[in-house]
DNA sequence: GTACAAGTACGACGGTCACCGTACTACGAC
DNA sequence: GTCGTAGTACGGTGACCGTCGTACTTGTAC
């Protein structure tokens, strides 16, 4: 249908509308904090969002990154039949410096 | 009947019961983040829970108070019928370096 | 083209949670 | 003692959320 396939990013909050609750509450669920803990030991540029194992259903999965990624906390690009995510470490060290380091330091 | 009136602090977690997902998910409310927030601008000795004014009944209060407590954000000690509440800032930054300050330094 | 793989969309279900009102306890003032 | 105040306990209700299965779309490989 559409001339183009998507190949942008999908929809997520500017910087400046990123909200401290939901950034608290995305990461305030064992499975999306799993997730956000793996994908901080990714590169830069991210990877693909399947390869992060979950012990739940790829329908859930895909819950899941929808809520991280509209709080803020990721950001994903379409790459073929895949999804890469990154953490949005810039913004998030921006708006609320030592919040990740933190979370990501603490034990497990 | 019982010869103490209790006075002691109301059961909480130790340093290394705290858990990251509690504490964040904790944090992640509205109003309970407005109360850490009013909290955190209090003298490190705390302020009488009931003084902060939050935008829901008394019951719902207790119940937020109860859910920052167990989480080990805060800690409460009763003084006559008064509890006062007071921010569990050495254990939150000795477990989670930076994350506490993150959070009250992000914008309202 | 077909077949497969990655991911999304949608609907459903069950559990948790935020919220309230009411009843109750405990302490202090009188 | 009575009364008022601070807070808790309990039960109920409605909404949200995490979970799943199924159906669908899209891109790649054949």
């Amino acid at each position: 249908m559409s001339p183009v396939t998507q190949q942008a990013e999908l929809p997520q909050p500017a910087r400046d509308e990123i909200r401290i609750e939901q950034v608290l509450a995305a990461l305030g669920d064992p499975v999306r904090l799993l997730y956000v803990r793996e994908l901080a030991k990714a590169p830069t540029e991210g990877m693909a969002c399947g390869v992060i194992p979950l012990p739940v259903t790829k329908s859930t999965r895909t819950h899941h990154l929808r809520t991280l990624r509209e709080a803020g906390v990721i950001s994903m690009r379409a790459e073929g039949t895949r999804r890469i995510a990154c953490l949005r470490r810039d913004d998030l060290d921006a708006l609320y410096p030592g919040l990740l380091d933190g979370v990501l330091g603490a034990p497990h």
